[in-house]
Order: structure tokens, then C-alpha cells, then sequence
DNA sequence: AGCACGGGAATTCCCTTGAC
DNA sequence: GTCAAGGGAATTCCCGTGCT
């Protein structure tokens, strides 16, 4: 036909993966299984416009590459796997007239090798070499020296189309595709907020607040971090509401110490306590989180919690001192950071990652090979067969 | 003469050492020196009984060896150190007159060797037994397969007194001592409270107190922990002070959460504010720390931060709401802890480490073996030489 | 009960800090 | 400056949890 064989990504794979070593994956255990960007889905791929006349069957062989497309020293492991590779073999007779056919990689892990010492790096790195599966016809001659614990992360899934025709002789061609970058898992930024305390506080007054956090924090620079506190927002009211700027004081592993401002000045509401969030912000990594805070006025006054009694008016006009510098400043509607519902961890975009763009796939001649060998070669350490 | 030529361990050598890999300690550097139980002294020992008129020449040797004595792959590095092993040699005829002499091991290393992948102790097994420094004369059958990553440590330091006679001939002795046992750094309990929020609170209601740990705390087993608030004591007066208990109500890796109960029944002080100490105890490993904290008792009532008037007497009637269960209990004097000043961390009593009493020393028939062929065999890789 | 996931312990190494 | 100490990052591994 007019149109050549192809492939596409359909289901591209997970951001963030948590690679698993070979002791994780041995004995009929898999573990770290490579899932989609979808929810639980998996990823998925596309082959068209095969030719039954001229194809007896087409193969997709999947493996790692690095980001700018050399062959990588991770492999896979699982169903349809083989030497670190997923190898599918599809008969063109049984497409049914179709010229197309999708491949989903159901139970596939994704393995990592050890860094430590040195030169199991190297062996896993002449591993891969002696693989010889190189999608993209990288000159290897500097393979076996480029990666280091360093740059072994992120790296890219790539897929290839091989040929067997009625002569049964197995070509590969030039119909290959990669995928986007898979991070470490590590690297997700996530802020883990646990609590913070105290979780109320009243107009007046400056106090400290602490935030606690299950997982360390990526950074403790604290110009880094910003915490506001807002007023919940009610869908009807578009009118003035609270919202008040904390001073970041510290940052430690775990915990983040901020100031509550004076709020006097602030206080607009006619309620006696004002539901509120407490959006906390890593502006370097863009991501924040949120608790509900509750800002007490003392109009009429409550004593804490001990007080269940209230003070009448008259008293309040000499309890309150109102001298205090407020710190917080009223925002502009547009600044408004919208309010979380508790717990809610939000994204506030993707992380600037390295994103340098490989080059365009070639379709240049390619090395005298039989895909099949790729099987020939002695089977990976861990690289168990999957189903078949 | 009657008594035979002995030696002992003047002084131990620190409870808890951070050994240091052979990469941390290549290159000129050394690091993770090897001190005395005291601040900054050094392992000594003495040797005693020198008969010169036997002995041209006396030499200590001291080496690594398990709890229960037998040969350990750790080894040193340093000044008078060659294969592994502190050497010493001394001849008689300089001690001028004197019987004995002291030996300090002023710059030497005690440096691990690594666990994975597992060949490499292996490796390290087999070394040692090559070095052939046996003080206690252990069979040593089934040495190279007792070593697991789980009992390298603690370890402890042996030296054994070698003789070299007028016709030059050299032989070990049976004169042999053994250290206290060495752990490793990480074990040494400690409670790294960097601060608590709030640092004040007042006589009536209850609260939570947060507790933020610098260091990772080595168990989140709330009953273990426990949180006194204790009056600070003034040394005149042996009468009545608040101490009360707070209840932990969560332990997590850097935080725990205590409850300050309502101390309303408890207050006997005629002070409107009393300097007290927060004490926290972590029982399973016998360390507490301590903070300073502040008890208002609102007589005349101060509202938080922010309230600079007093109230008179006729409010406090209808402000207190004295129904809560109070928590905390009056204790006697002779269950007082005494409050630390801040920031000291006091240690209630040494950890209860394993402590199995190793056997004696045996006077057995010594192998054969020339103390000095200790060196003729391969340089341990990384043990440099020291000063020599 | 099996098995993948996720937490986190254990191990190794690197790099800043601090003392001289 | 030198270099050991200490903090902590990076790496590897183990194991409890939860889902099927």
C-alpha cells in the first residue's frame, strides 16, 4: 500500500516509576510493574498498515533507551518478555483483513541494575550492547563509557517493528517510536503534609504554626516555601474575603515553622468564626496542599477552650490591643489561590523537567540482523520468561 | 621473675565508633578515628612483667576480634598500622630499667569493609584469616562462613604481647586482653528534640503540645515515650510543685503529640506565671531531653498575646469552667524528676546491651608462627601505612 | 495464600562544616 | 589551608500491608 508500516504510542507510560532491582524480581515475583498514565491502565501500542501480501508476521520488540535514544541498560521482565526485551509476535493471518493491531503490556516490570560497585553497571551496560537492539542506529562506539550512576534516570521505553516475510527471513525497519521520559520515583514531587498546629487561631494575636510532614521535604529553603491562609470560599459571594500572607520562619526534614499575622485589620466578616484553608506551597517544586484552619474573632469573646461564658460588650473595648503591625495584606481576587478541601494534594503543573528533544527517529539502513537473535543471546540474570 | 609479662587496657577504647568505609579513608585521609572512652583521648595499654634478660625485644600487636573473640574482617589503618593491624615493637634495652611501658594508638582507624554484594565480606573473611592474628587461639574451622552482615557489630580490639628473644626468635605469648565491645554509631540512643510548640500555655484547659525531633526517632511506640511538665525546682524549697503527666497521642518519625491536661486542681502556686520544664522520656532506650515552658494562670486573666488589660477579680468567677477530668496527678516528691536546664540531653543509664561474658583468655600452645609474618602478607587494599 | 506495593531499614558514599 | 567529623543523599534491600 501507499501508507508504510508504522507505530504508534497509544498508552504512554507512567511519569514516575519505581524501578526494581533484580533481587526484587526474582522467583516468580515481579513487582514494580509498568503501568500507564491512566490509572492502573497499562501501556499500550499500535502497529498499522501491515501488509498480509508481503508480511507473514510482524514483530514489536520493545526495550529501554535513553532519553536522546541510545540503547539503555535497564530491561524488562514479565509476560512476552525475553533477553530484557517485550517480543510479540503477530501472524498477519490472523488480523482478520485488518491492517492494524494494538498490543497492550500487561504485566511488564521495568528493572534497574546496581550501581555499586562500578563495574556492575558496566556488565549490565555490555549486556544491553550484546542485545543489540538499537531502534534508533545510534553510533555505539561510545556506549560502554557514556552512562554513570547519574544519568541512568529518566529513561525512555522504544518499540520496533521487524518483518518476517513468506520466506520466512526476518527484517527489521524503520517503524520505531519512543516514549515520553520515565522518572524515578523518587522524583514525584509530593508535599506529605501530615497536620499542622494549632489547627484555630483568633483575629488578633501573632503565633507560630507548625507543619508536620511524613515525607522530607525536597528542599528547607524557605523563601522557597509561601503559606497563606484564605477564607472558604462560598460559590455565591464574589465580594471581599480573607486572605493573609504567613511568614515562612523555617524549614527543617520535616517540618515547617510560619508566623500567623495580626488579622485586626483584616477582619471584614461579620461572623463570630470564619472557616478558612491553610494552603501551604512549594513553590520550587509547584505543588501545595491545604488543611482547614478555623479564625476565631473574640466578638464576644471566648477564653480559649476553658471559657464557656461570654464577655459583654463593654468589656470588649479594653481587652483588645490593637497596635500590632499586621503583616498580612489584602490580595487582589485574581491572586486568590483557591482554597483545598482537606487532605487534597494539588498539582499546579507538571514539573519543569529536562526535556530535551531527541532527534527524529531515521530511516536508515540497518545493520544486518535477525531479530531473532536477540533471543540467542544468553538470557538476563532475573530475566525469567513470561507466559508463554 | 615470678610474675609473667602481661598486659591490660588502660583505656577503653568510645562505646560507639563510626566506622568508616575503605573509600572514606584512601588517600592520605583517615577519618573515623578511633578514640578513648573519655572526650578525645586515645586507646591505651600497658604492658607489664618485661624481663630483658629474656626479652631483646617486646611487641604489641592489636587487631579486631567478635564479641566471643574470634579473628573480625574490620581492620586498621593508621599510624603503626600494617596489614590490618596496630604494630608496635619495642626493644627492652630502651625502657631504661623500667619493666613496662604504655602504648597509645594516637591516629588509627577502625574501617569496615563492605556487606554487599556478599562476596565481598567474604573476600574480607578470607583476608583476615590470612593475616593470622588469633590471640585467643579460636578454632577457626568454620570462620569463614559466621560472618554475616547481622553480627559484624559490635566488635571489639585485642592485642597480644609477642617476644623476641637474643638469638632473635620471635613468639607469641600468651599475654593477650580484649576491649570492651565497640557498637556502631547509629546505635547510640538519642533523642534529638530540636523544640516543642506551644512553649506556653495556661493553668486551665487542655491542648496538644507537638514535639519536633531533628533526628529520626528510633521507635513510634507511644507508650514508650512519656512527657512530664515539671515546676522548675528552686533549690530552697522542698514543698509541694506541679508536676503533672501528659498523655503521648501519636509518635511519628520527627513529631510527637502530647496532650497538656487542665492543671486547674493541680495549682497551688501563688505566682500568676511559673517557669516549669517539659521533660520527654523515651523509656525503651532510657534518654529523655527537656524544654523550658510557661504556665499562665489567668489571675488577673491575660487573653493570649493580645490582651493587655487585666480583668478583675469579680469576672474570674464566670470565665473558669472547672468540670474537666484532670488528667495529671500530684506525685510524690521522690518520684520527681528533676528538671534538666534546656536543651540537656541526660542519659538515665547505659543501654541495656548484649553483654555475654566472653571465656578467658587461654595460655594454650600457640601456633606456630612468626609474629612478623603478619606483614609479609599482601597489603590490606587501603591500608596505608602511617607514620613510619 | 499469593503477590505486588509502599514504607522504610540498612548500607554506602559524598560533601559541607568546623576546628585547627 | 588541611582534614576529620557529621550530616545526609543515594542506593539497595527487606518486609509488613492490602488486595484479590
Amino acid at each position: 500500500s501507499m501508507t508504510s508500516l508504522s507505530i504508534e504510542i497509544l498508552e504512554q507510560p507512567t511519569r514516575y516509576h519505581r524501578f526494581r532491582y533484580e533481587k526484587e524480581v526474582s522467583g516468580g515475583k515481579l513487582g514494580g510493574l509498568l503501568y500507564g498514565r491512566s490509572e492502573k491502565s497499562c501501556v499500550r501500542v499500535r502497529v498499522s498498515n501491515i501488509d498480509p501480501l508481503m508480511q507473514k508476521s510482524v514483530t514489536v520488540i520493545g526495550g529501554t533507551v535513553s532519553p536522546d535514544l541510545y540503547p539503555h541498560p535497564f530491561f524488562m521482565v514479565g509476560d512476552d518478555c525475553r533477553s530484557g526485551t517485550f517480543q510479540l509476535k503477530k501472524d498477519t493471518d490472523s488480523l482478520g483483513g485488518k491492517t492494524e493491531f494494538e498490543i497492550s503490556l500487561e504485566k511488564v516490570s521495568l528493572v534497574c541494575v546496581l550501581l555499586r560497585p562500578p563495574d556492575k553497571l558496566q556488565e549490565a551496560v555490555n549486556r544491553r550492547l550484546a542485545i543489540n537492539f538499537n531502534p534508533f542506529n545510534k553510533d555505539l562506539t561510545s556506549m560502554s563509557s557514556m552512562y554513570t550512576a547519574r544519568n541512568l534516570k529518566p529513561l525512555r521505553l522504544a518499540f520496533q517493528i521487524f518483518v518476517t516475510d513468506y520466506n520466512d527471513v526476518t527484517a527489521p525497519t524503520s517503524a520505531a517510536v519512543y516514549s515520553e521520559e520515565i522518572y524515578d520515583y523518587k522524583q514525584e514531587p509530593r508535599l506529605g503534609l501530615y497536620d499542622l498546629h494549632p489547627s484555630s487561631s483568633e483575629v488578633p494575636g501573632t503565633h507560630d504554626i507548625w507543619f508536620y510532614f511524613d515525607a522530607p521535604l525536597s528542599h528547607t529553603d524557605c523563601s522557597q516555601f509561601s503559606v497563606h491562609l484564605v477564607e472558604d470560599h462560598n460559590e455565591h459571594d464574589n465580594e471581599a474575603f480573607l486572605e493573609a500572607e504567613l511568614r515562612v520562619k523555617m524549614a527543617k526534614k520535616h517540618l515547617i515553622v510560619a508566623e500567623k499575622p495580626d488579622l485586626t485589620e483584616l477582619w471584614q466578616s461579620a461572623n463570630e468564626r470564619l472557616k478558612c484553608q491553610v494552603v501551604i506551597a512549594d513553590k520550587k517544586n509547584n505543588i501545595k496542599d491545604s488543611r482547614s484552619f478555623i479564625v476565631e474573632n473574640p466578638r464576644p469573646v471566648k477564653l480559649g477552650v476553658y471559657a464557656d461564658e461570654v464577655l459583654d460588650d463593654d468589656l470588649l473595648g479594653f481587652l483588645y490591643d490593637t497596635n500590632h503591625q499586621p503583616e498580612a495584606k489584602r490580595l487582589r481576587e485574581s491572586d486568590r489561590v483557591d482554597p483545598q478541601t482537606s487532605h487534597v494534594v494539588a498539582q499546579l503543573q507538571q514539573p519543569s523537567q529536562p526535556q530535551s528533544q531527541p532527534p527524529v527517529a531515521q530511516a536508515s539502513a540497518y545493520p544486518a540482523l535477525d531479530a531473532f537473535n536477540l533471543a540467542a543471546h544468553h538470557q538476563l540474570p532475573g530475566a525469567s520468561g513470561g507466559s508463554n
